[in-house]
DNA sequence: CTGAAAGCGCTTACAG
DNA sequence: CTGAAAGCGCTTACAG
């Protein structure tokens, strides 16, 4: 492999020298800086990470903490990874992608072990059992969710309980006085999955506030689960004009659903998600929907946490907390409710 | 941060015991051994990767070269991506994950800096810029998707001829003379997609040799655009008792394209897709599929790459070309062609 | 069975 | 403006 020694004996200087010409960081003779840089150039050089990670403390790597569990939908996450890994780098960082089960054991080992300068945790729970460990770890982290303690980490999310006021509120004043939600499955909520509870409990509140009627379910993440319990949600709530949907998979089946029943979004029902635009270009949902924007939210992460990284003293700053208001995309799935009763 | 002088200090024995200790790569006496251990456990000490990386030469990464395009369908990818990565895991290493546009510049950075000890590439292109690149870097590589020159890489990939010739087989079998085929987005051909043209090119000539007329079209990747072109499709060829599908956004928008068309399958339509369990779980796809074996792949790949990370002169042994003979999971969405015109 | 020492390839005070 | 040297934290021949 070719060193910095290399680079120094072709251009005849020492390897300091070699070193401060590449990295600027001292003042050198163009003339040097020409030949150094030249020498690199052709012999193809490319600093060794370990050993500049050795010398430097860093290693312009973050970790990237995402989880699958087998009852969420994973196409979802795929667009918060994204938005971190595309962030990190034009930021000049590098990825370490970390999808083990125990999210602990990887956690303790990629930061002590000093593998990256930083973490992003995705998929937070309201007791993360991860988030204690961050903390007291030397690299700071950020964090894509919201947990029941955001101390000492800086947190980004959607507003889930504006979300959740905002699709009421939307129904209500189109007329609807009786919706049904769909949230995530139940062990989603089981595993601390608070943003399920958070928007569920701004919709109860706000419906009660508006003197809806209102019928919240947990859902399914798979298929034919998903559709049963769809069928059986609008089976028992014939009466329903709107249905409000916190669920990935159960919005990418609703189109089938509402075709097997032969109703039609918003003649017979007024349907809002909460998903991405990605999402649901990509999966053919023709429903409006809350924006969940995985992408800018992981990039806000990313962004914080290299500020934390490389800036003298952000270190130390008051931990932000970042939640996004939500912002409803219109794809013309809500409308006044049809006076019969579409059952 | 807690280094092995520390443990060693702790243990009251030298660096190099302790490092022996830990290692077990000489006898230590148990009584040592035993110290040492305790000290590691409870001073926390995880040793630096970066220097480890640099005495070893190992780092204990492999790099995972993914790439999205506007006009393929990310959530397929996932699927390889995890199949790697956890695999990977299970083997002692993590996963450096690398979604920069341009692959070539990524591959150079992470291979030259030593970053990785190894590197998986996605989304393999005929004549794919990041080849010879791999080929020329110190690490070894492993590739899921069968480029035009599999030298000097390992190379697995589902046989896409064999996969083509099933689905034409197996509805020849039942009786359909007149078939469909949407092959992915032409966009994806032409920047080298070659499994694309491997199943068109074997299903165009089965279907050739089994007397089936056979109406082959590139298809789209997104909403409405999917939709649009199969609703075309259907138009345009009303006597067609059979629809084969190599687009996973195809597939994704069939089933509301069957049920606005008031169509079923397989009473009105026989369709067999090629995507994995897992994707049509997820995404509620009832049509019987060519499993791609995202998972499989990925595994296959890392555990070969792995081999010739760590066993000692399999760097020279002959690369592997490995087609995964396809299998087709019948899901009940073929049948003998009914006799009437479906329209 | 154990220790002192060299070396991996960088960066960066220290000295001129 | 430049060079010689120390040091980052490991591993592993070398020596006993």
């Amino acid at each position: 492999m070719v060193t910095i020694g290399d680079i120094a004996r072709a251009a005849g200087v020492s390897r300091s020298t070699a070193s401060y010409a590449l990295s600027g960081k001292r003042s050198i003779s163009a003339e040097v800086r020409q030949r150094v840089a030249d020498a690199a150039q052709e012999l193809g050089y490319t600093p060794n990470a370990g050993a500049r990670a050795l010398a430097t403390s860093e290693t312009m790597v973050i970790g990237l903490l995402a989880r699958f569990h087998e009852d969420e939908f994973a196409p979802a996450m795929l667009q918060y990874m994204l938005g971190v890994s595309d962030t990190a780098r034009e930021l000049g960082y590098d990825t370490l992608l970390v999808t083990e089960a125990d999210g602990t054991r990887a956690l303790r080992r990629i930061t002590r072990s000093r593998m990256v300068d930083g973490v992003v945790l995705l998929n937070v729970a309201q007791d993360d059992a991860r988030l204690p460990l961050l903390r007291s770890a030397p690299q700071p982290g950020a964090l894509v969710g919201l947990p029941g303690d955001p101390s000492g980490v800086d947190v980004f999310d959607l507003d889930f309980e504006a979300a959740g006021r905002l699709m009421v509120d939307h129904m209500h004043r189109l007329g609807h006085r009786e919706l049904l939600l769909v949230s995530q499955p139940e062990n989603v909520v089981e595993r601390g999955g608070a943003y399920v509870w958070r928007l569920q409990g701004a919709v109860v509140q706000q419906a009660r506030a508006r003197g809806i009627e209102l019928h919240a379910v947990f859902g399914e993440s798979r298929q034919p689960a998903v559709g049963r319990s769809l069928h059986a949600l609008l089976d028992a709530h014939p009466t329903a004009t709107g249905l409000l949907l916190n669920n990935e998979a159960a919005a990418a089946a609703l189109p089938s659903v509402l075709h097997a029943r032969g109703l039609e979004a918003p003649r017979d029902l007024s349907v809002i998600g909460r998903y991405s635009d990605e999402f649901a270009r990509t999966f053919s949902l023709p429903f409006s929907s809350i924006e969940s924007a995985p992408d800018l939210l992981g990039e806000m992460a990313v962004r914080q946490l290299v500020r934390r990284i490389t800036t003298p003293g952000a270190r130390n700053e008051p931990h932000v907390l970042r939640l996004l208001q939500p912002e409803l995309i219109d794809r013309g799935s809500t409308a006044p409710p049809a006076s019969g009763n579409p059952g």
